[in-house]
DNA sequence: CTGAAAGCGCTTACAG
DNA sequence: CTGAAAGCGCTTACAG
């Protein structure tokens, strides 16, 4: 092969293989219009000859796109809760991101470091776009992204918008998810129905999840009763502390929602130290449907978040914005939640198998 | 800031507010050695002023390097076991990568793809090495990444190494893992000890669990017997059937190895449905620590692999031989498991929460 | 539709 | 230790 003696073969020595200028080649390498079909099948050949793969490093510098996403994933310590979703969400994120031509970069960010703007996280023009994945986070921490720049990034979050100029953002619908969860239980004749939210209220995923529980209340007919809405954050042993205290009131309540799988578990193992049966003596309702809801005992019945519509839906979004220029004003979308019906309710299940 | 109306700073930015010629600004920027202190402050100066920050695909250019690592992820619909080790694994070799000033591209391979050499997945020159994650797949397969070419990049497998020229792999030592498990049966006094592999034969991954199954009957002076040995695939359903196969035979095991957690559910499952008690009446040992074994009923006895050990050491070594230039010859690094002792065997418990 | 030019922002050899 | 040059591989305007 005529090929150059050290490394690959460049846009030169395709031109000079197949007789055209380099410009030309560059042409059918981007697809342009107004290239001849001799012209496209000459410069194809002798691509294919030479093994030509195009160098995206220069081509970016040229085009100042770097056709590539950024992703920053803010994970925490005390919330291995969001990793279950991260690799679903990784997956669907790089497929779409893929099919469309854009590579994923990824950058850790604990959420102990400080919290400087996001695209500072990556080297000027290193990718072209934005995606924050940080769901279960302090979200007044999280919107330290300091929009107000001259050239910011499009950015889209998974979660609840930030307060940015540009705000992209795509979540599961807490609320309605909320809602279903604790109707269920409604539906199943429960009037004292408890709620263990999964954060102290200056959480947003905690509010709207309890402002569901509170909707569906009412949605039925049932007061609401301060006493039993406790509050624990994240880990199981809080759900297992929250639920001890739900227990412990005078007319405690005949079932629970539990906003977080994680903090259920600790929530049945309360009750099962009691000697109370689930669902017979108390019904529970999670939220999150973790691998492990469906092999609790009773299997758990739960709230599942669209992950993949999420990272499908907010990758276009980004690459839209990418595509489409500066401004394109903010745009939330909420994804509808599903409700998984097993066991720990006396529902009968519509899926089981543990 | 006298900075150029359009774009970010340039070098030639700072050049000119620090009154020195651009390659001075290089220097400091790359920490070049013989500039003088003077220099370096009058540099890092203006670089503050004007926000300059470096571009790192022009760098990339000039410098031919891209300082990232290309993953690529190997995911399988059949395969989700792999799922939860992958977000672990993400999180350690990023944070390694970040500190020695590497991005990371990730990329995803669907196995049903065809399969071509990996550096292929990404253009030429975008990524000095890449490390190739896909540890529970058939190894058959996974070893078509053709070698052999010119330019080939470093690249370290997660997993047996394969049989690339420049073979770089880093793994959980299986084999030793499944010795612990099955001398820990063997020590708690049974004598019928039955395995049910977590894939058929040709899964290396499948071969090193059953060897260590061997060599622990043998440090025991258990005698193999062939009827003992079954083998499922991978899904928790052929756990639970070759976990009934197993109870169907004459003189059943008192014990049972599941070289796979998601596999031990079904097992669980089947020695449950004949009435069987676990421990009392059956014990069980898994593989993998999947979030679950802790919330099983009992809690599930298993071994859990270095995932954090493996994706620092993979990383480490991936940029070692990278700047290490062409060929460090191939190398194999086997880390050590743990057993993580529950209840499912009898044993008294160290931790236990469920 | 196709050439020769200039430039993306930086770096590595090259003389001073 | 510091300048002016050439180049990384490609692309966008520019004339033909």
């Amino acid at each position: 092969m005529p090929a150059r003696s050290q490394g690959r073969a460049t846009i030169r020595d395709v031109a000079a293989r197949a007789g055209v200028s380099f410009k030309s080649v560059s042409n059918v390498v981007n697809n342009h219009p107004f290239v001849s079909e001799d012209m496209r099948q000459k410069v194809q050949q002798a691509i294919a000859e030479l093994g030509y793969r195009p160098h995206s490093v220069a081509r970016n510098l040229a085009n100042r796109r770097s056709n590539m996403l950024g992703l920053v994933l803010r994970a925490s310590s005390t919330d291995a809760q969001a990793d279950p979703f991260l690799t679903q969400f990784l997956l669907g994120a790089c497929a779409v991101a893929g099919a469309q031509g854009f590579g994923m970069m990824v950058r850790i960010l604990l959420t102990d470091e400080p919290i400087l703007r996001y695209a500072d996280l990556f080297d000027h023009q290193q990718v072209d776009g934005l995606m924050i994945f940080s769901p279960r986070i302090d979200d007044a921490e999280g919107d330290g992204d300091g929009d107000g720049q001259d050239h910011d990034l499009p950015a889209v979050r998974i979660g609840r918008a930030g307060t940015g100029t540009n705000a992209l953002a795509v979540d599961g619908d807490d609320e309605q998810g909320a809602f279903a969860a604790v109707s269920h239980l409604a539906t199943l004749g429960h009037k004292r129905i408890g709620m263990v939210a999964n954060a102290n209220l200056s959480y947003t995923v905690s509010v709207t999840r309890v402002q569901g529980y509170r909707q569906a209340l009412q949605a039925h007919g049932i007061p609401f009763d301060e006493r039993l809405l406790t509050v624990g954050q994240f880990t199981r042993q809080s759900g297992q502390d929250s639920m001890a205290r739900l227990l412990d009131i005078d007319e405690p309540p005949s079932a629970v929602f539990i906003s977080s799988d994680r903090m259920a578990l600790g929530a049945m193992r309360a009750a099962r130290d009691r000697g109370l049966r689930i669902p017979e003596d108390i019904a529970i309702v999670g939220y999150d449907d973790l691998f492990v809801a469906e092999h609790t005992n009773p299997p758990l019945t739960t709230v599942r978040a669209p992950i993949d519509a999420i990272s499908q839906c907010a990758t276009n979004m980004l690459i839209e914005a990418i595509r489409g220029g500066k401004r394109i004003g903010s745009r939330q979308i909420i994804l509808p939640t599903e409700l998984i019906v097993r066991q720990s309710c006396g529902a009968k299940a519509a899926t089981s198998y543990a």
